[in-house]
DNA sequence: CTCGATTCTCTAGTTACATCA
DNA sequence: CCTGATGTAACTAGAGAATCG
């Protein structure tokens, strides 16, 4: 009989995971026949699924749980042990893009836009003007000039006066221009001070997108504020993927452009890949010593083993046949008990002899043998 | 039904820029 | 102020799928 390890059959999956991690990695590893089954979520799922995700988003966008995003990667993989070598290791994630808590948006507290036309926030002040929708980006007087702007995607912003005013009223302290409002900032008391970086953050942004516009093909790099971020970050959680109708939707809710949030998602996804890239390498890597420890082992325990073979020749004589295995039970039928115990223990001790020979797949003797 | 052109969206890789230590 | 590292928005190329005539 052989025992061995091996790479490439159809993997049977580890008991620990439940049924719908299984189920994912199994959908992982069918592509390329790893046999490997590993704790983690599958991130990127076939291009299949992606498009039934698609399709499903034109009937309904109800948040399906089962979106492989890294969140999900966190909650299944904190189900492992790392504890025992043997046992597959836990791997904590953090958020790719940590969030301030102040700015952090709970899906319970707002509804995306292919939802519902308005947001709703429950946290006044940390996210002044997204439940209102956002205008971040519009210039705060001479882009009311532009009160309506066609996208590259020929998709009509709506006038921006329903939300300008209320928004900046708010921040009328600060200088205009983008860079001298800080000395403004630091006479502030702190309380007001985080209220007021965001609002700068969302200034710069909307400077930088109008001179952008101005700007036409030359290529300037737009900060994305926080409350845009967080946005998108949110809407990611729900989809990693947009259709259309979605991205024109959240162009409009961010006021930005709908080839701006697919960039953002593209690039999104590419650092949730990478990210899930680096947790596989790791994992791999952890895998390996483990069957590296464990061949160590399994090595030394064969060097005893055959030691043992060279202490004792008369004893390890014995006809081949007193040391099987039952195919159906797999259990260890011998025909001197004491070999079985001694092969479990590894134990040198010198055994007797004289004992009549068992048939080795005579499950009642078997038993009867191993009991004694 | 098949085929080629077009369009759209994706990934992977890269570049350019903003920010920070 | 300068500089290198880092993060990320934006770009490019190429592939695959869908659509249309």
């Amino acid at each position: 009989m052989e025992l061995g390890l091996s790479l490439g059959e159809a993997p049977t999956p580890f008991s620990f995971l439940d049924h719908k991690t299984q189920k994912n990695n199994m959908v992982n590893n069918k592509k390329d026949q790893l046999g490997f089954c590993m704790a983690l979520g599958n991130a990127f799922r076939s291009d299949q699924e992606k498009r039934d995700q698609v399709e499903d988003h034109d009937h309904d966008y109800d948040h399906h749980d089962d979106d492989g995003d890294e969140h999900e990667i966190i909650r299944r993989s904190r189900r492992v042990s790392a504890a025992d070598p043997g046992v597959p290791i836990q791997l904590d994630l953090l958020p790719s893009v940590p969030v301030p808590r102040s700015h952090m948006i709970t899906s319970s507290q707002f509804r995306f836009p292919w939802l519902s036309d308005n947001l709703v926030l429950s946290e006044p002040g940390s996210l002044d003007g997204l439940g209102k929708g956002f205008d971040v980006n519009r210039l705060p007087a001479a882009g009311a000039a532009a009160a309506t702007e066609e996208t590259e995607e020929g998709v009509t912003i709506s006038s921006p006066n329903s939300t300008l005013t209320s928004f900046h009223v708010d921040f009328c302290v600060r200088n205009s221009s983008t860079g001298s409002g800080r000395d403004n900032i630091n006479n502030h008391n702190n309380n007001k001070r985080d209220h007021i970086n965001i609002e700068l953050d969302t200034e710069r942004a909307s400077s930088r997108a109008s001179d952008d516009e101005e700007n036409g093909s030359t290529r300037k790099k737009l900060r994305l504020s926080k409350e845009q971020s967080a946005f998108l970050e949110e809407s990611f959680k729900e989809h990693s993927t947009l259709n259309p109708k979605q991205k024109l939707a959240l162009a409009k809710q961010l006021n930005l452009r709908p080839r701006q949030v697919e960039v953002w998602f593209q690039n999104r996804r590419a650092r949730t890949k990478l990210k899930q890239t680096e947790v596989d390498c790791e994992y791999l890597k952890r895998c390996c010593e483990t069957l590296t420890e464990e061949n160590r082992r399994l090595q030394k325990e064969l060097q005893e083993l055959r030691a043992l073979k060279t202490s004792q020749p008369f004893y390890m004589q014995l006809p081949a046949t007193t040391l099987t295995m039952c195919p159906s039970c797999e259990r260890v039928a011998t025909a001197n008990p004491a070999i079985s115990a001694a092969t479990a223990t590894n134990s040198t001790a010198t055994l007797p002899l004289a004992k009549p020979i068992i048939h080795p797949f005579s499950h009642a003797q078997a038993g009867k043998a191993s009991a004694s």
